[in-house]
DNA sequence: CCCAATGTTTGATAGTCGCGGTACATAGAT
DNA sequence: ATCTATGTACCGCGACTATCAAACATTGGG
């Protein structure tokens, strides 16, 4: 009856201890910027859930990047951990950005990684793409 | 006097490839982070200007990794090469983004490659940080 | 011509990353 | 206890990255 709860233990930085490289670089590989996209619904995922069909240890690894650079919180229960985007402390810290980025990416097609056919970041700030600041292409 | 034009030829994605994967990697590294902060006043600069204390090689190495990611825009004269952000193309294809990630990387405290004390932007889009949408920290 | 200034290219090194495979640990069910 | 499901830890491999030093190329000036 599990009474000693040996609960994984997750090491996740402080909102004050995230730094931007940390979390670009997070960000800066498809795999798991499909991962942030498929959390951006606001639910809990499990890792099962995300992977597609590379390697548990594969998976494992990707998460650990996101957990540590700040972008996910994990929370352990039973034999599964659920993953969900740290959206408030990101939001706190990068006011703006994190939606930005998602919807970016969301634009650039990146959500393929465990649910696609999300429209809707459904996250704090309103969706990016609204009113561009007259972008003149003209550099060269 | 130089009516040859040998001017030397840089390769420069297209807006339509810029790819956000490698925008965010190339502004995952702490020095090329400070770079594009120091190129954030919209003027041009060479990248001796730019080069704070690291190798000339290294400085080659880390400009054209921002180049190739479509960045900045590099223009040869004569010996120099001068560095501009693409601020257009960026705003063009990711409109906002630009400016929230120098903003979060101005407060963090990454502006300190080779032009320090710079506190505006002066960017499209206003100065980040301005009008956080409700951020409501309340995660755990 | 030679020399200085500015970048680029090449080589070398040490470290990291992405990936998978195997073994291990934990929780739940039989 | 055994089996299954879910993740993690560890190991190795190939590829990439960041860094510098040295050699090279190009331009401009004596």
């Amino acid at each position: 009856m599990c009474d000693s709860w040996r609960v994984r233990r997750y090491f996740h930085p402080d909102p004050k201890d995230i730094r931007l490289p940390a979390v670009l670089f997070a960000l800066s590989d498809a795999t798991r910027l499909g991962i942030v996209l498929a959390l951006s619904d606001g639910r809990e995922h499990t890792a099962g859930e995300l992977g597609g069909d590379i390697a548990k240890s594969t998976m494992t690894h990707h998460l650990k990047i996101l957990r540590e650079s700040g972008l996910l919180w994990v929370r352990s229960e039973g034999t599964r951990c659920f993953n969900s985007l740290r959206t408030a402390d990101l939001e706190q810290r990068y006011p703006g950005l994190l939606g930005h980025l998602l919807g970016s990416a969301t634009r650039d097609g990146y959500g393929s990684a465990g649910d696609r056919g999300n429209g809707r970041p459904a996250l704090p700030g309103r969706g990016p793409g609204e009113g561009p600041a007259g972008a003149e292409a003209g550099t060269d």
